[in-house]
DNA sequence: AACTTGACTTCCG
DNA sequence: CCGGAAGCCAAGT
């Protein structure tokens, strides 16, 4: 399950993002957005995935609570060139749409 | 085994 | 636009 995760995430093309409900459906297991963001709180960084690429479906970084990684994720992501308007950024503008044949 | 948490999403007021 | 509630489900207590 984490595996058809990551699976998506590391195709995440640059300068480009995707929702986590987005990738929950991509896997194949619509609807389990929660289990995405849970599956890359514990993703091994030996698989060095874009996870910053990966955001929330109103166009923000989610806030995690403990850590202030979320910032970090912020700065990454403005250095692939991502505007952020507001906070926000402009999903209309960068979110990959994948074709079917490029997951696989 | 029951209960709580959480990098979520969507709908309703 | 913002808050609450419901739906979701793996992990940790």
């Amino acid at each position: 399950m984490r595996q058809a995760f990551y699976q998506i995430v590391e195709r995440i093309p640059h300068a480009k993002v995707v929702t986590y409900g987005q990738v929950a459906a991509l896997a194949g297991f619509s609807g389990r957005a929660r289990q995405v963001g849970f599956a890359l709180a514990g993703m091994p960084e030996e698989l060095d995935l874009p996870w910053h690429r990966v955001i929330n479906a109103q166009g923000k970084v989610s806030p995690r609570k403990h850590t202030r990684f979320h910032e970090f994720q912020h700065v990454l992501l403005e250095q692939e060139g991502i505007v952020f308007v507001d906070g926000r950024i402009d999903l209309q503008k960068y979110r990959w749409d994948p074709a079917p044949e490029e997951i696989d």
